[in-house]
DNA sequence: CGGCTGACTGATT
DNA sequence: CAATCAGCCAGCC
C-alpha cells in the first residue's frame, strides 16, 4: 500500500526545522513522492498536526485559502513574509540539499 | 474505462 | 511580472 509514502511525506514535513521552509517539490523529492501534487493532497487530508505552514510553492508563495494562516505562523517562527511571499533564497530548507545553510537574519 | 480537479513545477512567450 | 503550455499523479464522478 502507498500508506508508507503517505507517512513519509508527513515525516519530511515534520522534519523541517523551525524558522525554515521547503517547497512542495522538495518535500516530494525527499519523501520520494512521484509528484508534488501528492504532497499537497496529503497535507490537505492529514496535515492537521503537521507544520504544513512551512511548505510553500516553488516561487515562495502559497495557496490562497491558507495564505493568511501560513504567513501568520511563519512570522511567529521568525520567517520574514514580504507581500505574501517568502524569501526562499534565505529561508529555504537547504539542509535537504546540503548546499549551504547560512543563518537567516534577525531570527531568534 | 474516461475525464476533471487540485495546497505543484518549470520552461517559454 | 503575467499568461500559457505541458508534464505530473491520486482521487472522485
Amino acid at each position: 500500500m502507498d500508506e508508507e509514502l503517505h507517512e513519509m511525506i508527513r515525516e519530511v514535513v515534520r522534519s523541517i526545522p523551525r524558522g525554515r521552509v521547503a517547497t512542495y517539490g522538495d518535500v516530494a523529492d525527499l519523501s520520494r513522492a512521484p509528484s508534488p501534487r501528492l504532497v499537497g493532497h496529503v497535507l490537505n487530508q492529514d496535515g492537521h498536526d503537521l507544520p504544513w505552514h512551512r511548505v510553500l510553492r516553488a516561487n515562495g508563495t502559497c495557496a490562497p485559502h491558507i495564505a493568511d494562516t501560513q504567513h501568520q505562523l511563519l512570522r511567529e517562527e521568525g520567517v520574514a513574509v514580504a507581500d505574501g511571499k517568502i524569501d526562499l533564497r534565505t529561508y529555504r530548507w537547504e539542509d535537504a540539499v546540503t548546499e549551504k545553510a547560512e543563518e537567516p537574519p534577525g531570527l531568534w
